[in-house]
DNA sequence: CGAGGGTTTGAAGTGCATCAAATAGTGTGG
DNA sequence: CCACACTATTTGATGCACTTCAAACCCTCG
């Protein structure tokens, strides 16, 4: 389902993306005119690990999920990304070959550049290789953090976590919080069971008092939280989420 | 305690080293004239995350230890470098603040070289950039996998896992491992208690058929440990293990 | 030889997974 | 706009994996 795909349009978008900051006008446009743009609907998978891609992707709206999955079926969520993220791009360094697998988990909307352009400038574009490299150093850190978080927190406690890192932490009084996607999807990306994620989110509203309402959470302030999951964890208070964007 | 600290001596480990791959002579040589080669003892911190540092360190001989931990001293092991490897480089984008705690974990010789050098340079040396880039993207790959073998594969199978990276995964017939280093550490590095680790390797073991003398296990093939571990793993032996290095 | 850390073993508890089934919620076609 | 089908979520019952606490054992090194 292929969208418009006017190349001014696009690189105006490409400008905002992390690692393009800064970047040649000429990269810019010739990648832009590169670019296709479509619309996708939730469930359709862009690539599957190990395979050979020729296009990466950036995500303009929706969600997409990063996964490796085995033979019989259990699959490991390396990732849930939104708009303003990058995936597919590590290929470049893989023979083109992909180290998870894609799938679009709400409607969305995502453009592809082919992956050889990058790939070709990088070499030439020292800023584009410093941007690139930043991004990924801050991604190696996010996942630094999740291995933590896996091995120190509780159920209870990531969930109260993932939340926190929902929001803006710095401010004050009551939050209202709506899950980014489906609780389900949250569970695996925190790496338990649906079951587990629906007790676990009971026990943390039992032990902080927030309010659940379907895909919505009410707090007065983030205090409870923050006692009850920080205190798990070897970041202090207000620790921002590391976003692959930025 | 600093050793003799021969520049040049210096210089030609560094060309060993990925990230200095192909690097200008220029760079190589104002460096290692910077640099310092210390022999630290097991049990030294290097670093302590959070820390402001001025210098990063490459690893000569010997095993360091990556970690975190919160305030009542639960610990997350981040992850276990030996020779060639890199550690604490990534502050340069951290306004030189480190996110690990780096602790030496056996007898080592260390390298140390100023942040600010690695900082100016890799803004001109583009090869520098790019190989930074690389085994950045290989490190993030590894962290995955780690995510994904957490979540799917149960502590027998992990060690397994662990056991098979540890060797060159093409060779037929027996094979005689030694573990790099403690088993509470190796628990730690693969997340679970040391009783768990002596358990779940017995266990193992008598899935396995290895036979385990202290930290000597000898296997008459990698074919039963494999069908036992890799079963519970996306990717396809052999995998092996994606180093820093390399 | 003795001290101390690393390792193993035992016993008991806890957290999460699993299997099963009920319930709520959502989108579709009539 | 309603009924149905299908999916997401919750709840219950049970089992297993790993942790925790405690103690014994073993190995190494001064």
């Amino acid at each position: 389902m292929t969208h418009k795909s006017n190349p001014s349009e696009i690189k105006t978008y490409l400008k905002t993306i992390s690692i393009f900051k800064d970047c040649s006008d000429s990269f810019l446009a010739k990648i832009s005119a590169n670019a296709q743009c479509q619309i996708h609907k939730k469930g359709k998978i862009l690539f599957v690990h190990d395979d050979t891609i020729e296009r990466f992707y950036i995500i303009k709206s929706g969600w997409v999920k990063l996964f490796r999955e085995t033979l019989d079926g259990a699959q490991a969520v390396v990732d849930i990304l939104d708009n303003h993220h990058v995936l597919g791009e590590i290929a470049i360094f893989e023979n083109n070959i992909v180290p998870y697998s894609a799938e679009v988990v709400s409607n969305a909307e995502i453009i592809s550049l082919p992956l050889a352009n990058l790939k070709k400038e990088i070499k030439n574009d020292n800023q584009l290789a410093l941007n690139m490299l930043k991004s990924m150093a801050h991604d190696r850190r996010r996942k630094d953090k999740e291995i933590e978080h896996r091995t120190i927190q509780n159920a209870p406690q990531r969930i109260g976590c993932f939340l926190l890192r929902l929001i803006d932490q710095n401010q004050k009084g009551p939050v209202t919080i709506h899950l980014p996607y489906d609780k389900t999807l949250v569970a695996a990306r925190l790496g338990m069971q649906p079951e587990t994620f629906s007790r676990a989110l009971s026990k943390l509203r039992d032990e902080t008092g927030i309010r659940i309402n379907g895909a919505t959470i009410e707090m007065e302030s983030l205090d409870q939280i923050v006692r009850y999951s920080c205190a798990a964890c070897s970041s202090n208070f207000p620790c921002q989420d590391l976003k692959t964007t930025s």
